[in-house]
DNA sequence: AATGAATGAGCCTTCATTCAT
DNA sequence: AATGAATGAAGGCTCATTCAT
């Protein structure tokens, strides 16, 4: 029997030099060359395993969404009260491994990308729903019949965050972007909020 | 009077085909053919007027930033009050011409490009220290303190918004995307401004 | 204004070149740029000219299948008796040009190719068809009732004495390959004929 | 007993993909591992047992022809009167199993590949001397100093026919193909025979 | 005996760019 | 001013073949 199990081995090695390679140049503009290399292996496995250079593309984003999603999932669990959780949602966006250089860079490209790729698109169409349709659920219960435009509101802020975060690069950018997000939150919650007194 | 020379002509037809072609494919993956071809005329002479295809990206991001600049100075003009000229700066990054799709498509390339391109990247540092440094000026008066936290949130509402518009297409968006950096910095005005009895 | 009229230039140049090499390998797997450098250009332009491999393929078939018909067309002018006729359209297929080894290997490997693409095969279609119909026409009047098998046979004996010259090499073959086919005709219409006078 | 080794069951397993996957494609552009797949092993077992591709064709091709072979000794048993002998080496060439759309289209596309590999172009020169060599036997007390010529019309309509035969598909072909050359023999016999009483 | 793993070589095709006219 | 002509360079993908197990 040959050498048995590579696959899983090999795709998460891709997976990673996808993501690394579009970190380092900014750019989708990577040759499978440039990936495979990175991961180790032949352009000719790349494919073997993956069957396109696309499909490399689409693993990828399927993996930064399905880390995030599971990371939010952890953080959640065992919080039961509507700010927390929203606040939760918010800082998850903005941890240590979803603001890697690498992954933020991306993610931008991947934003790109979805005009060009149905699959893509896709993804993020769900991605968006779920994450919107979770701060709207517990949106409802503190600002009532404002819940659209603040979860809107909220999502704009982690996706410009997020931007001028990998624009500007490492340097200069504000030490907590989530600040920002959760100034306008608890902004929202005195204005439109049922219980002023909080 | 001479005839004029068509340089002019020619450039800012090619300008506004590079604009109209990203918009079309949605990347920056379009070719010299491609734009010259709408611009009518030849890829050859597109070279002889800019030299390459990169001077052509680089000339077009210009364009949308004068253009750009234009506009606010113009929506300025007169407004003396701080709080009507940051709300004129908010309200002008989502007039209907920025918000053209094909304009507000060749932005989000164009912020994308800016990892690859020192160029672009440069216009762009412009683009935002200018839009920053105005927003501070304006919020130094009325949030003191905390005009840069507010500026760089207004400023992330509008680039968030921006892409979120650009990747849901032309269907399902917010009618008002301003409303969110309005209400913003109404909220913020509430909170930190000097004069609560605004 | 540029270097003009290229265009049929390199295509005729093209189309030999495609015939030359499939019958220098005896196959189809030819590359594009073996093609094109004994055509004196690169590759690239090749492409600019015909847009893929297989569309000079299409032309070359088209090329050979057009050089035949206006050579039977020639041949055939003011001949009016029918069996005149048919000898003619014997002659014509084993005729000096017909019958270079390039050509002969280049439409044999039509014959098979034509397997793969509907546009050959819906060339060699034709050209069977128009071969069939002449000799019918003529052969009505010769050998009533039995022009469709004598067609069938003369046809069949051209294919057959094709695939074995180009077997064969130059060496080694019969040096009048059509009077097998002229033998057929004559021993016909002594046997089917109308007038067995003849 | 032991039990038998794979190895003739695998080569003939892989010999009858060959054909069919030829068949199938009706080229000779198939990989080794749709062979392999349709022979239900590994491309890497397909190469263990024949070393290469090419071995894999030649193998094919020598199995066409000996199973020829076979049948025609097998229907020529017993057969002692020449006119008898030569309609059997006729009807066998045009016989069901040897009729099978695969195995004619494996025919054509070894003609053309003779072209490519000696090994086949000797295995072809091999069947084509050994069915010449027996028509002639027969033919020349048949049509004594003609048997040269009717050998050859005869092998060329078989060849002309098979090749009618795979261009046109299953429809549409003459339901009997060797009535033509049966045709022809008879219609020789009766102009160049010994005895034109037969 | 058998196969998943792995690769080097090669091919078609695209494209920015240059050149001659 | 303008363009058809032309190419070098590169990239995605395929495939026969080999190897380790």
């Amino acid at each position: 029997m040959p050498k048995l199990g590579m696959q899983p081995i090999r795709s998460s090695a891709l997976i990673e030099a996808v993501i690394t390679e579009i970190g380092k140049s900014g750019t989708m503009d990577v040759t499978v060359s440039q990936i495979a290399r990175r991961a180790g292996m032949s352009s000719a496995l790349a494919h073997h395993y993956f069957g396109s250079k696309n499909s490399m593309f689409v693993a990828a984003m399927r993996h930064i969404m399905t880390k995030f999603h599971r990371e939010v999932r952890q953080n959640l669990a065992g919080k039961t009260e509507a700010k927390e959780r929203v606040e939760t949602l918010i800082c998850t966006s903005f941890s240590e491994t979803n603001l890697q250089p690498d992954t933020t860079s991306a993610w931008l490209n991947f934003y790109v990308f979805a005009q060009k790729s149905g699959e893509v698109s896709r993804l993020l169409r769900v991605y968006h729903n779920r994450l919107e349709s979770n701060l709207r659920h517990e949106l409802r219960q503190l600002v009532p019949g404002k819940e659209a435009i603040v979860a809107e509101g909220i999502a704009a802020i982690i996706d410009g965050a997020y931007i001028r975060r990998v624009l500007r690069g490492k340097t200069d950018f504000l030490d907590n972007p989530e600040n920002i997000a959760l100034d306008y939150l608890h902004m929202s919650l005195k204005t439109y909020g049922r219980d002023t007194a909080h």
